[in-house]
DNA sequence: CGCACCGTTGAGTTACATCAACCGTGGTGG
DNA sequence: CCACCACGGTTGATGTAACTCAACGGTGCG
C-alpha cells in the first residue's frame, strides 16, 4: 500500500541515452538517436540507498525502469514470515511490466541503486510509437523468465552446497566475463548480501549457507574474507559443485 | 539435438481465427481482423499424443505456438536425472520465445495437445509488423513470469502440504473461474500429472506427495478417486492449507 | 497369465532447520 | 575514552520433515 519514498537525485549529470554505459544491455538496445531522444524526454533518474525498499508487494506502481547501477532484489513474503528472493536485478535490467498496475513482489534496494525511470504513462504511450522498445522488453522478460526456472530447478532439487556453489557462480562468471583470464586465476568477489540473504534467495537458513561457506572453504574451493569478500579458488572445482552441466565450453 | 517428431494434424478444421476458442487468452487477443488474416496465413495446427516430447533443451527450435488445447509441461534435467518442471502451459498460453533459437528446457504435452504454430521467420515478421502482437507476447510473457515467481516462493519455501494444497487449489481456482458455484460445493477435478510428475513439479519425491494426499484426505478436506481424479470436499480449508494469503476476495 | 505401471504404506536414514551460545566489529552515547 | 549494544558470522546440539529403500496391491494391456 505504501509507495516507495524515494528522493529524486536531481543533480544525476547523465547527459544523454547514447553515453549510457547500459543502453546495450538494456531495453534501448535496438533504438535509433531519434527513439533516444524520444526516451530521454520522459526518462527521470532516482536513486536508492542500501536496503530502501523501492516497492512493496500489492502497490500501484506508476513506473517502470532500467537500473543504471547497483542491485535491486526481487522479494516475496508470506504471511506468517517466509521469505524468499526472486530476482537480483543488475545494470541493464528493466524494473515494472508495462501494463501492469500492481507489484506482485517487493522491490528493494541492496546497493546503492541508480534507476532510468519512467513515469507510466508516457512510457506506454512511447512503447506504441517505438516497436524497438517492445522487443528490447520482450528479450528482457524472455532472459528473466530463464533465469526464473534455471532458479527453479535450484530451488526444487540441488542441495545446499550446490545452491550456495551455483549462487557464487553466477558472480565468478560476471568477473569472468569481464576478463576471462580470471578463468585460471584466483578471483576476489565482493557479495551484496549477508548469509541471510543469501538464504532467502536459496531457499535455505542463515545457518546452512555459513556452514556450506565453511564446508566450500575446508576443501579449499574459496576463501571467506571479511563480511562479505570472497575469493575464489577454483573456479572449475565451484563449477562442479554446481551440479550442472559442464559450463558450455566456457573452460575449453 | 534432436527435433521433436511431431505429426501434422492435417485435418484439423479450425476455420478462421474469429470463432478460436483461445484467442481472448492468447497473444491474439488484442488483433484485429485484418492482423488475425495475416496470422491465419503463416500458422499451422500440430497435435502431440500425451507424454510425446515436443522439444529438448538445447534444440534449435524453429517453431513458436500459442496452445489451442491440453497441457504442456515445460522442465529442466541435471545431469545426474534430478528432474524439475518449471511451467505449465495451459491453452492460450505460448510457447517458445521470438529471438530465441535455443531451447532452455524440455517441453512434453502433458495430455493430448492441439497447438496453433508458426515457423519462426514469417512469425518474426509479421511480428514488426503487427504492434498488438509484441504486446501479446509481453502480457504472455509478464504472466509466466508472475507464475515462475510464485512458484519460486513454493519451492523455496512451502512445506510439502502446503505445496500439494497449491498445486490443487490451482486446477480448481481455474473450476471455480469457469462457474462460481463451485466455491460452495465439493468439484471433482481430473489431474493430468502422476504422482511422480506432481512431485517433478513440486521438488518432492513421488512417495511425499501420497502421503500428502492420504493426510489431506484423513483430514476431509479431499478424497483422491483412482489414479488421476479428486474430489476437493472442502475449497476453503484446502486454501488455507497453502499458506498464502486469503484468496484475494474470492470468498467474500 | 504375466508384466508394466501407478499408487500406497512402512521402516530407516539424512539433510537441513531450529535453538542456542559465542565471537568480532563498528557505532553510539554516557 | 571506553562501555555497551546491535549486527553479522560461526559453530554445536538437537529435532524433524522429507528422502530413500522396499514391499505390496490394484489395474490395464499384450
Amino acid at each position: 500500500m505504501v509507495t516507495a519514498t524515494a528522493r529524486n537525485s536531481g543533480c544525476h549529470a547523465q547527459a544523454s541515452c547514447l553515453t549510457c554505459s547500459e543502453r546495450s544491455r538494456s531495453i534501448c538496445a535496438s533504438c535509433g538517436p531519434e527513439e533516444l531522444r524520444q526516451l530521454e524526454a520522459i526518462r527521470f533518474f532516482r536513486s536508492y540507498e542500501p536496503r530502501q525498499t523501492i516497492l512493496l508487494d500489492g502497490d500501484m506502481v506508476d513506473f517502470v525502469g532500467t537500473i543504471i547501477s547497483g542491485m535491486v532484489s526481487l522479494t516475496k513474503i508470506m504471511p506468517d514470515g517466509r521469505i524468499q528472493m526472486v530476482a537480483m536485478l543488475r545494470p541493464g535490467n528493466f524494473l515494472g511490466h508495462p501494463y501492469r498496475t500492481q507489484a506482485s513482489y517487493n522491490a528493494v534496494a541492496s546497493t546503492s541503486v541508480v534507476m532510468c525511470g519512467f513515469r507510466r504513462q508516457p512510457f506506454e504511450n512511447l512503447l506504441r510509437k517505438i516497436p524497438e522498445l517492445g522487443q528490447g522488453l520482450l528479450e528482457q522478460s524472455s532472459k528473466e523468465l530463464d533465469a526464473a526456472r534455471e532458479w527453479m530447478l535450484l530451488l526444487g532439487r540441488k542441495t545446499a552446497r550446490e545452491k550456495v556453489a551455483s549462487f557464487l557462480i553466477i558472480f565468478a562468471r560476471e568477473k569472468v566475463a569481464q576478463d576471462p583470464s580470471f578463468l585460471k586465476k584466483q578471483m576476489h568477489l565482493d557479495l551484496p548480501y549477508t548469509r541471510a540473504e543469501m538464504g532467502d534467495y536459496l531457499g535455505l537458513s542463515l545457518e546452512t549457507v555459513s556452514r556450506q561457506f565453511t564446508a566450500l572453504r575446508d576443501d579449499g574451493i574459496v576463501d571467506p574474507q571479511g563480511k562479505r569478500g570472497v575469493t575464489i579458488l577454483n573456479y572449475a572445482a565451484l563449477l562442479s559443485e554446481t551440479g550442472d552441466d559442464a559450463d558450455g565450453g566456457w573452460l575449453a
